[in-house]
DNA sequence: CTTGCAGTTGACAGCGCTGTCATCGCGGTT
DNA sequence: AACCGCGATGACAGCGCTGTCAACTGCAAG
């Protein structure tokens, strides 16, 4: 900078009033310094700006899985949204959700200087981590309120929204729904098993037990093995729409057809899921605008901004697909 | 830093040796000073570390999408073999593959001071971005050379394994086969193209025109319709595996059957093409031993080792599912 | 008892930038 | 004519850390 100062004949301060579009700069001088920039092939030094500054325009986020639908279309979003307000993204992966790990990613976070952070996919550790961040605010994507109160919440209403799905199976007909759930102890998988579990218990039906996936194909395919042993068995709500393919794979192989022994819920609408050989009925979030609302209240509390706590919620959108009917006269037994 | 040393009774530069493991420095007092570091809830600030050393420790990445299954395998073992050395991902996408936008976003991760620059997805063009970086090296993941031997380059033998896959589908009796590729001009589209071109000049085969797509199950659902029409098409490879799910959903769609009629071969081996209603067979390639390589080869760069240049191939592995078979002895006409 | 040397510690400068405050013109007021 | 106010510019300090080099220990060797 020093160097640009002198080929344009002006102070080092100018130059830097210069680059940062500061106000009270002849044009005429603007000008010069611009050409000496030029010259100079001159790039300023983000590490001597955050130095002075104590501001590194830059988020953390801290996920788990950049594979799944969610934390990816999630993530695309926040980076789109960051890089738009003039922030970069620094990504962390925890390979385990444990409160720990999730720890010592935001304290690596804090200690490279970003202004927030931003965790996708909340475990339900997350409210338990009990996390200080002193002066960095914190961003989750998960639709309950929690109980941290410092930290920013948005998120669709995951609850609700799997209450509905249920519901629309028995307003088909069916007498229960069955449900394979996301890994325990996760805010999104406990969020949706108790809208399944709200649905079910709202129209007094039984509550069978919840099955267990990873939100992997792999785990709902050894979930359909299971549920596809139970004759009672008509519906069933995934809580994403790769187990709900990995169930179906495995309601297929047992003999059973999807819907017409069996219907099928997913949620999340993968890109595939409508060109499945039964096109998928599901549960479609935007994720892109829950992403670019987090991060516009993230910024607002970074930048000191009053935070317009509008917590409009981001709807969640049945497409309903020709993986679900009305249940069968008899359902055939599994082979 | 100043505050530490007071309360440990030595000198700053003492506490920065404790910090960084340096030797030389009595047990006693390293003690003492974590204790004051534990006491004081310090944390070193990596801004005045890097203006100082001129070091980050930081990795670019330049991507153009997180959602596919290439990228964002190979995202992921980005990100984990970086940090395993102690680096941090910053992540950059940018909306189009235009050499103008990635150029900015490498100008603007090297304004951030990354001490590497990664770029996911290679679109032709990079080989012509012809981008100065000076003093940082780049890694791109691709498996030509290419024309920046300045870069580094790592990547599967895409051209090698489409070319084997045809190869099969050849074997099996299938005339010629047909090609559903990614987005022209980005380098991994066109590996697979030539590869697949390769097989059937090699093969002294008609090579039918290849129908373009965008990665997405949409675009393989178009280009299925087109190929549900002409009555010789028996068997397809498509460049990714989103396109050969929305392919196979044509052709039912138009009454064809997969295998039956017509063969499919996908790419890139998502976690549920082994669970669709006709398991896909696919090719797979390790992205995390290709994300680790090029990490590992990108950081000897970095720290000025001599960059190993074993270049070992990593291996493409055919997947034979239950969407390819022999061709049909009159293929069914399309609905 | 001196000398040398390795191991240990500290003083100080400076990385590249921005914030503060002083300075300098210039035109408009009183 | 003296004054004021404001826009434009610059001098300088200092953000928090590390690299350099000097200084100071204790201990073994001469």
């Amino acid at each position: 900078m020093a160097d640009v100062a002198r080929l344009a004949g002006v102070a080092q301060k100018t130059v830097s009033r210069v680059i940062n579009h500061e106000p009270n700069v002849r044009d005429e001088v603007r000008a010069r310094v611009f050409a000496a920039v030029e010259q100079a092939g001159y790039r300023p030094n983000a590490a001597a700006r955050a130095l002075v500054t104590q501001r590194t325009r830059t988020l953390g986020v801290v996920t788990m899985s950049t594979t799944f639908r969610g934390p990816s279309a999630i993530l695309a979003g926040v980076e789109a949204a960051a890089r738009e307000a003039g922030y970069s993204i620094v990504l962390t992966r925890t390979a385990t959700g444990e409160p720990r790990a999730i720890s010592e990613a935001m304290d690596s976070l804090v200690a490279r200087g970003v202004d927030g952070i931003v965790i996708l996919e909340p475990a339900e550790s997350t409210a338990t981590i009990g996390h200080e961040t002193p002066g960095t605010p914190v961003l989750l994507f998960e639709d309950r309120p929690g109980e941290s109160p410092e930290w920013i919440h948005v998120g669709a209403d995951d609850r609700g929204a799997c209450r509905e799905a249920v519901e629309y199976l028995l307003g088909l007909g069916h007498g229960t729904v069955h449900h394979v759930a996301g890994p325990a102890g996760w805010r999104t998988s406990d969020a949706r098993a108790e809208g399944w579990r709200a649905a079910l218990e709202g129209a007094r039906r039984i509550v069978p037990p919840a099955l267990a996936g990873d939100w992997t194909a792999a785990s709902g395919y050894a979930a359909g093995l299971a549920l596809a042993a139970q004759p009672d068995v008509t519906a069933v709500f995934c809580a994403n729409d790769d187990m709900a393919i990995g169930l179906i794979h495995a309601l297929e192989s047992r003999g059973l057809s999807v819907p017409g022994d069996v219907s099928v819920v997913g949620m999340d609408d993968t890109d595939v899921s409508a060109y499945l050989h039964t096109p998928l009925t599901t549960l479609a979030q935007d994720f892109d605008a829950i992403a670019r609302e987090g991060v516009e209240r993230l910024l607002d509390e970074v930048e000191g901004r009053a935070p317009e706590s509008r917590r409009e919620a981001v709807p969640v959108e049945l497409r309903v697909r020709a993986s679900t009917a009305p249940p069968p006269a008899k359902r055939r037994e599994a082979r």
